[in-house]
DNA sequence: AGCACGCCGACT
DNA sequence: GTCGGCGTGCTC
């Protein structure tokens, strides 16, 4: 290309221009450089092909290199004197995103502070833009006014066959295919097309055919009367031109899912669709079959889905012949035509916040997705988040109790074991003589029993085994960390040290057996082995199951009754419904509970109600065993109750106090690199920047930290994070914003801001 | 993110 | 004189 000047007319200066010029302006974004919009104008032969929701090619720079973007607006407008640049051509022939999706594309990024390209190129998945599985083929056909006079056009022998051949296919058709058909070469259509008898057209097509899944079909169950009221609700915000987002705050087995499903038979019965969002875990053949013995069209997304399924898969749900979506995180971008509904399920759950950037979470998407498409969205979990609990509290959000389960089955009894006593007992194992003779008890009565242990390599706090007393930071109450290699202890919240008391600093107590605990799945599938040794036992944890397809067959056994006993970490917890469950035990419930994260007792209480909801499901009825050194922890106490009210009665002043969700916003910013002190370096001094910047403005940030992560060390990168909350959350944003803008970045250093953060570590 | 520009030191 | 190091700033 020669001087580019040259392309905008003249070369005069803006000043010299008066009259503000007018035309066809798009705006596009990039995913990669910079993070504002750019302007350009639409070529009018590029009309109509230019439109909001499709990926363009534009020049960029100086050197006019071709770059991708994605156009999210075109308007005929008041440009002023700028000189704009041509879009130089289209990338799609279909539209991407709805201006709906657009909408909440641009709202994520003003959220999670991402670039509007960035979090596109998350909701368009990888393998839809780079159209895995199509080909580009040539189609031919015969134009109509050669169609009408073929047997008076002169032609050699084999070129009017050709010709007459492709006139009488019903369909266009690839030069290969016709040149068999005809037993020629492609000499004889060459020529045609040459001489404007066969006209062709270059299409992209999809090779991929994935067959659905065919299950036996399911009919309605009747509704008792607390889900027909609870669907009664939900279809008057079906209804309703403004819905609510409604939580549906039902108890372990009160029958949510049915509810979901004849919700949604309403929603296909007016022609749209519906979305139903679970947990990563819960992606199971169980929770696939269940909606798949309902609904005809459904599409499951899932993780280990090839490049070309999903991208068909896509394509499907966008051509709208899918009725319900169902899928993790990610499946609230489905391109669903006519939306009419999302249900999250198991709200609470934590697999539902992305942990790269954008780090959305899928809640507050599909609450922003259902606000803009005017549809409702459906809460569903046993123990909401607070954020959802206090929404619905304040109004916001609907609500719908559901506090009994089906046919009115109690809920387990859950009785606490005080851990505390075992020491003086010379008994040094995991399970406590109460939880081995319920097992006893279980097992001669042909029942099975799962045991959850929530082992984490790093439950370093330091715990009184006699008494339970936790060692906290006297600034956060927050476990301190304990260090094994030089004997100190670290606040990970706000870098308090102090070194690790060798008696229990509790007056009353002073146990010089004072130490940090810990013991891992591995170690209590060998104990429950040597306890229990004729039963079958079979554990699931991360390193258990790390072949694909080894969950299912893991619980397949389970299910046929082979093994009795399931022992594994929190992924046991969700969602299985195994009746002859009788008995369920908790060998540690301390440990979510002394995590260093604010949520630490939302975790516990939903991992221990949860968990509990795994038994009493059939008519053996159902037993729970906590073993804890904490048994009057308000989190422990409530789950025991099942009383979810008396949880958040609790937990939710000290969340107002301490300035945290749901009540202020929180971001977590973490850096990272190879070398300590340039990470400490640079922590510091963005924790300074955001402190002139709050001063600067007379607002209210606070800061806990900088401190080392409590993952300090993560494959060779040094963390360190720090901890904003503030009641202002836009406030908060421009805080960090600014840091961007002003503190310099080491070449080895990365950092990130965390926009309501629920992983702390 | 790229890429040009530009302002310094080392070389034919 | 000019080749090339990478710091700075802009890209409709």
């Amino acid at each position: 290309m020669k001087n580019q000047k040259g392309l905008f007319g003249d070369d005069s200066t803006p000043w010299e221009q008066d009259d503000a010029q007018t035309g066809l302006v798009a705006s596009i974004v990039m995913s990669t450089g910079p993070e504002k919009s750019f302007d350009y104008l639409v070529p009018d032969e590029l009309v109509g092909e230019i439109l909001p929701g499709r990926r363009v090619y534009v020049p960029l720079g100086r050197s006019n290199r071709r770059v991708m973007a994605y156009c999210v607006a075109v308007e005929r407008k008041e440009y002023g004197r700028r000189k704009l640049k041509y879009v130089l051509s289209a990338l799609d022939q279909q539209t991407l995103l709805s201006s709906q999706m657009l909408q909440m594309t641009q709202w994520m990024a003003e959220y999670y502070l991402a670039s509007w390209g960035q979090v596109l190129d998350a909701v368009i998945p990888a393998a839809v833009r780079g159209n895995a599985g199509t080909r580009e083929v040539t189609l031919l056909s015969v134009p109509r006014e050669v169609a009408v006079r073929i047997a008076t056009i002169k032609l050699p022998e084999k070129q009017h066959h050709v010709l007459t051949t492709l006139a009488a296919s019903s369909k266009p058709m690839t030069p290969g295919d016709l040149a068999d058909k005809c037993r020629c070469t492609q000499a004889p259509i060459t020529g045609l097309r040459k001489k404007k008898l066969i006209e062709s057209e270059v299409r992209r097509v999809s090779h991929a055919h994935f067959d659905e899944i065919d299950i036996e079909r399911e009919v309605a169950k009747t509704l008792n009367e607390a889900q027909s009221s609870a669907l009664k609700t939900i279809l008057a915000q079906v209804s309703d031109p403004q819905p609510k987002p409604i939580l549906l705050h039902g108890v372990t087995g009160s029958g949510k899912t049915e509810v979901y499903i004849q919700a949604i038979e309403h929603v296909i019965d007016q022609g749209k669709q519906a979305i139903v969002l679970v947990p990563e875990i819960s992606l199971t053949p169980q929770t696939k079959q269940r909606f798949a013995s309902r609904f005809d069209r459904i599409a499951v997304l899932h993780s280990h889905m090839s490049d070309v399924e999903r991208h068909w898969q896509w394509k499907r749900i966008a051509s709208g012949i899918v009725n319900v979506v169902v899928g993790a995180r990610s499946a609230v971008f489905a391109p669903t035509p006519q939306l009419g509904m999302i249900i999250l399920d198991e709200e609470h759950d934590t697999s539902f916040k992305q942990d790269s950037m954008p780090r959305y979470h899928a809640r507050e998407v599909a609450a922003k997705r259902a606000e803009y498409e005017k549809v409702p969205l459906i809460l569903g979990t046993a123990t909401p988040s607070l954020e959802t609990y206090y929404r619905a509290q304040e109004g916001q959000y609907a609500l719908i109790p559901m506090p009994h389960r089906i046919g009115n089955r109690p809920l387990p009894a859950v009785r606490t074991v005080d851990m505390r006593y075992d020491k003086t007992a010379s008994f040094r194992g995991a399970i406590s003589r109460q939880l081995y003779q319920s097992m006893k008890r279980t097992l001669e009565l042909d029942g099975q029993i799962i045991l959850l242990l929530n082992r984490r390599g790093h439950s370093t706090h330091i715990q009184c085994p006699a008494c339970g007393h936790l060692v906290e930071c006297p600034h956060c109450e927050i476990p301190l960390t304990h260090h094994i290699t030089d004997g100190s202890t670290v606040c990970h919240y706000c870098d308090y040290r102090s070194s690790a008391p060798r008696v229990c600093p509790e007056p009353t107590c002073r146990y010089s057996g004072i130490r940090f605990s810990g013991i891992g799945t591995q170690k209590l599938e060998q104990e429950v082995k040597s306890k229990f040794g004729s039963y079958p036992i079979i554990r699931m944890d991360s390193d258990t199951m790390k072949k694909p397809g080894s969950h299912e067959a893991a619980l397949e056994r389970f299910r046929s009754q082979e093994v009795k006993i399931l022992v594994g970490t929190q992924m046991i917890a969700k969602g299985l419904d195994f009746p002859n469950v009788t008995l369920v035990g908790v060998i540690n419930a301390d440990t979510a509970l002394h995590f260093p994260d604010v949520r630490a007792g939302e975790r516990t209480f939903q991992l221990i109600t949860q968990v509990a909801g795994r038994t009493g499901r059939g008519d053996l009825g159902g037993e729970v065993l906590v073993q804890t050194l904490s048994p009057d922890h308000p989190a422990i106490e409530a789950a025991t109750r099942h009383d979810y009210a008396l949880f958040a009665e609790r937990e939710l002043p000290f969340r107002r106090d301490f300035q945290m969700t749901p009540f202020a916003h929180m971001v977590r910013i973490i850096a990272r690199g190879p070398t300590q002190p340039a990470v400490e370096l640079f922590m510091q001094q963005v924790s300074e920047e955001l402190t002139r910047f709050a001063q600067e403005q007379g607002g209210d940030i606070s800061q806990q930290g900088p401190a080392p992560a409590p993952i300090e060390k993560l494959r060779g990168n040094y963390r360190y994070h720090l901890l904003l909350h503030s009641f202002d959350r836009l406030l908060m944003r421009a805080a960090v914003l600014r840091c961007r803008e002003k503190v310099a970045v080491p070449d080895d250093v990365l950092w990130i801001a965390d926009v309501d953060p629920i992983d702390m570590m």
